[in-house]
DNA sequence: CTGAAAGCGCTAACAG
DNA sequence: CTGTTAGCGCTTTCAG
């Protein structure tokens, strides 16, 4: 009855079931899995092959319970929409690989109510460390961090106060930075066309930099077009045409909220046969491939994301090491003139 | 002694202090807690406000390893490189944090070598289930799901065996639709540009129903242009540009092995000049906004990834709730006849 | 180098 | 509706 019990519920092997094969005690046995050559080498190998012929996969919820490390890191990225946050996934998760270390992800759509159910979610997990792309700047989830005592990484944006540490580039100093390249190339007139700012603080903060940017010699921009939803190839193509519709004269250029936005504006030019730069010039945010494959290579600003998802998952491990890095580390933008502007 | 060690280690409140805080038994806190109405309304109001005072964030590693089911879901991807397994992890996610799981990621680049090891750690967490898109067919892999004894989806193709359900639809028939349609338009000669298939075996499946498409009618691929690396839009663009200087006659129409790579086709066009479709016609695969979004929006076969993800999601779950859902689920391609061809 | 004992924080199984 | 008891599978002490 009870044997019949246990082979339904659970027939994986455990430690005590490879111990006994071996003929070691468990703590034995989980000394030589874990390595460490606190093991004498005929027992390491017994035990090896003891494990090999049941086909023994730990179960790390006992030995992080027991006191282990935990090995898994809470990411929380805003989305998965555009190719940007799928880049930072992927730095971060080829570092964490190395480490033997796996993410869990949660989505927060830009919510902060979101964010922080995600992050109590992540936080029962017990993970090692934390990286998050901030949807907001919630007290709440201030407090959860503080409280939580483990080695924190908010990325993407470095303006912006830092509960531990910070990986990333000033978005207001990228937007500026546009702002300041446009007017050296003489363009007097400005245009944005953006997706929803409500919702994504860092493209905000670009357009409030390009903005002051401007205000550097006095410029304004005379035209701005908000898009509803995220942000994407068509909706920018939309957004150029509107904003061209509804002003009385044609801006000598347009910043647009990303790469994506802006292709779509390049795309809308080449359908009503307006040339770029000379009829007007457009000028993106990411440094995006598709951009730079344009006919005419985007002028844009190249974002290094994947590095910044490297660095951050870093950080965390040199931080479960003993070390401690820089509480901010700059991963920093660089302006790509193109073609377009 | 033994309570500053215990501040060291771990400050972190448990259920037992919930307990104790609210004058019951831990397994009356637990209850509480975890919800289904088993504990009486004052007692419960005491409890929650209890974990509230404490900021209290349970331990599901203790509760999983307990007995509770563990709300993690292993994802295995082979990329993140471009959009299409971030939208498929998109729709994972959106239908496992409605049901309170978080997934575990790990990506395989395609190697089969990885795909194992992330198998057996991601397996180590004891998750609720397992999605995947085989990067290969690994007997040792399909060992370890077997053995493994959970819910697990294979997701993207559904031409290979399955372990035990799949979500997805046939590269295979996609290549042949793409054929027919293309033969249908009147094209008699045709090229291929492809990133590297062998390690994409759905790519390399789409190339040789494109193939088994053209032998239909007697039709032959006159030539093909292999890159090396991923897919990417400037890699498209070199490809179709090499392919066209190697052939010595142009073809009348070239399938990419997918959208990235024939919007960089199309701008190869732009660039040279070059009709499209009546200088040459250029089709790709998966449906991206961008190929839409294009002046002439791209000939191409719209794959529903998200929904993929979604699906695959909702499958583990409906099996966790004792459900058995179709074990091979088809979320099928569309064709979108677009003006490059 | 190896082992015995104790416990991580929680929940299932039985009782009341 | 609530409590007691006994683990889950592993690792940390502390002893040899």
């Amino acid at each position: 009855m009870a044997t019949s019990q246990k082979d339904t519920r659970n027939r994986r092997p455990t430690l005590s079931q490879v111990a006994k094969r071996a003929g070691v005690s468990e703590i034995t046995a989980s000394r030589a899995l874990r390595g460490g050559g606190l093991v004498a080498q005929e027992t390491l190998a017994r035990v090896e092959q003891a494990a090999r012929m049941l086909n023994y996969v730990p179960n790390r919820l006992a030995g992080t319970l027991a006191g282990g490390a935990s090995r898994q890191v809470g990411v929380i990225l805003p989305s998965l929409s555009n190719i940007v946050f799928a880049d930072v996934l992927k730095g971060l998760e080829s570092r964490l690989e190395g480490g033997g270390y796996h993410p869990i992800l949660g989505i927060s759509h830009y919510d902060a109510e979101r964010e922080e159910r995600l992050l109590r979610d992540l936080l029962s997990w017990r993970p090692a460390g934390l990286v998050l792309a901030p949807a907001c700047n919630s007290a709440a989830s201030r407090a959860l961090l503080q409280a939580a005592d483990l080695p924190v990484v908010e990325i993407m944006d470095i303006d912006t106060d830092t509960a531990d540490m910070a990986v990333g580039f000033s978005h207001r100093s990228a937007g500026r930075a546009m702002a300041h390249f446009l007017l050296g190339r003489g363009y007097r007139t400005f245009g944005y066309v953006g997706h929803d700012i409500t919702t994504d603080f860092r493209a905000k903060a670009r357009l409030e930099g390009f903005r002051e940017g401007l205000a550097d010699i006095g410029a304004t921009l005379t035209g701005i077009r908000i898009m509803e939803g995220p942000s994407s190839v068509p909706l920018g193509k939309q957004g150029l045409e509107t904003l061209l519709r509804e002003l009385p004269e044609r801006p000598d250029a347009v910043f647009f909220s990303n790469d994506d936005m802006a292709v779509g504006g390049v795309f809308h030019c080449q359908t009503v046969g307006l040339a770029v730069p000379d009829g007007i010039a457009l000028a993106g945010f990411n440094g995006l491939s598709i951009g730079q494959a344009l006919p005419t290579p985007l002028t844009t600003i190249a974002s290094n994301r994947e590095r910044i998802g490297f660095v951050a998952a870093d950080n965390i491990l040199q931080r479960l090491l003993g070390k401690t890095p820089e509480r901010i580390q700059r991963v920093d933008f660089k302006l790509i003139p193109g073609g377009t502007a």
